[in-house]
RNA sequence: GGGGGAAUGUCCCGAGUGGCAAAGGGGGCGGACUGUAAAUCCGCUGGCGUACGCCUUCGUAGGUUCGAGUCCUACUUCCCCCA
């Protein structure tokens, strides 16, 4: 992995001089096998929320990349192996999720996709599958005998989902424990309905890409590959994908065009290089000019970032009216109506409401007592006004142009507005 | 099967003589400084109430006590030793 191999097919190098690669099962076979013609590669996502968040981001563009290198992606919905659970990165085991929970998870998560990737039925198109198409019909006795023989307890137990909950002294029940067989029965099945010969992931699910790579050399014989990614975090060492506000969200209705171009334009000044080369399609000699920008010249480039990033999962209009709106909101002290909102019942302002309610309900703190909190500490602001009388009621007299700004911190910001 | 130890603030680690909303970190959030960055410094970090306050928290369920995270019993899970 530290000794860089010069890879000769496109996908290859694609992928390692945008900083995709961590680690490679077989580099030289998978270099071949990529130039010899058109791969189907597959990255499988569980359906634990009912939408992906950024730290998916950057699988979402290793399937991009792979179709924009001629070959085609499988996206693999994990029907099958939520109703089990990954165990990976897990301190204990999460409540289980019931199949309708989980079917609807599938059905918000979908629609993302369609904006990284070309569906359809052409040789480099992408396809969607489920595995509980396969995982659901498996008889026990039936499962055990065609798969679990080529398991052994002793290999299992040394895989590093496995180790680190028993170094934690906390239980991993037998369910999850079949969590990477089900993963490697997925390659194999992929590898026998569409040819495919490799998967990716983050590199967290080495272990399990790697059962998945020895299951099918050994039960059908074929080449069989694992890439992982670099596990991703900022360059002062955050895990990342946590923003003012919790999760990053992919889709729309639960994280807004706005905050989604913030959380880019956010990023951390030696991290823009990096990011931009992973979540976007800018060329790399445009990004080598923007990233060598010094000081607070490359708050231009987290803007060129944040613009791109968002284009590519919003659309170009939702970018710039993110833009725009931030713009007017942090250079210019002005009011955007692209700014979220969040709206109230006119009679219920005529009444007058309390601003720790408020700003809780409108879900600037996650309590009234969390807003007091956060005035005392002067970090709430009504219009522009630190206010540190979260008691203080708020009436029709404080709306100014029609609405009233509320602000936790700098950067999150509510349009309350009566309707 | 027998013996010994452990589970703590629903993010993590972790102290805790019977008077505890419970030490200390990390993380998170806010403030200052900046460039909507990093680093640094300061504050906050169970819920509800304007407030004296009320409610809910220390694996689960009971018990002793004016009062229990702290003592007793049973159960659950984990670790270690013996068989």
């Amino acid at each position: 992995m530290t000794s860089e191999p010069a890879f000769k097919s496109e996908f290859l190098r694609l992928m390692q001089t945008r900083g995709y690669i961590h680690q490679i099962t077989h580099p030289a076979e998978l270099d071949a096998a990529c130039l010899a013609g058109p791969i189907v590669a597959y990255i499988g996502f569980d359906a634990t929320a009912s939408s992906l968040h950024v730290g998916h981001m950057i699988q979402i563009m290793m399937l991009r990349r792979l179709q924009q290198a001629g070959h085609k992606p499988v996206v693999l919905m994990g029907g099958g192996t939520t109703k089990v659970g990954d165990p990976t990165d897990k301190d204990s085991q999460r409540p289980l999720l019931t199949d309708e929970q989980i079917q609807a998870n599938i059905d918000s998560i979908q629609a993302v996709f369609r904006r990284f990737l070309t569906f359809g039925d052409g040789p480099t198109d992408a396809v969607m599958v489920n595995n509980a198409e396969w995982l659901d019909r498996f008889g026990y006795v039936q499962f055990l005998r065609d798969y679990g023989v080529h398991f052994t307890i002793n290999r299992m137990l040394s895989f590093d989902s496995v180790k680190n909950r028993l170094d934690r002294e906390q239980p991993m029940t037998f369910l999850e424990f079949n969590y990477m067989l089900m993963q490697s029965v997925d390659f194999l099945e992929l590898e026998r309905r569409h040819g495919c010969l490799l998967q990716m992931g983050g590199s967290d699910q080495w272990g399990n890409i790697v059962n998945g790579v020895e299951l099918i050399r050994r039960v059908d014989q074929k080449p069989a590959f694992g890439l992982t990614t670099p596990l991703l975090s900022t360059a002062s060492g955050q895990k990342m994908g946590k923003s003012v506000g919790g999760a990053v969200w992919l889709n729309a209705d639960m994280r807004s065009p706005y905050d989604y171009w913030q959380f880019w334009r956010n990023t951390e000044d030696a991290d823009v290089g990096r990011f931009m080369r992973l979540f976007t399609d800018l060329p790399l000699d445009e990004i080598a000019r923007l990233e060598s920008l010094e000081g607070a010249q490359i708050n231009e480039a987290k803007k060129v970032l944040a613009n791109a990033a968002t284009t590519l999962l919003h659309g170009e209009e939702a970018a710039q009216a993110a833009e725009a709106a931030a713009v007017a909101a942090f250079e210019q002290g002005q009011l955007s109506t692209d700014l979220p909102s969040f709206e109230i019942p006119r009679g219920d302002l005529e009444a007058g409401v309390v601003l720790a309610a408020l700003a809780a309900d409108a879900g600037l703190a996650a309590s009234r007592g969390e807003a007091r909190r956060l005035a005392q500490g002067g970090g709430l602001r009504v219009n522009d006004t630190a206010e540190t009388d979260a008691n203080r009621t708020l009436g029709v007299a404080d709306l100014v142009d029609g609405v009233i700004k509320l602000a936790a911190g700098k950067k999150k910001i509510v349009l309350v507005r009566p309707v």
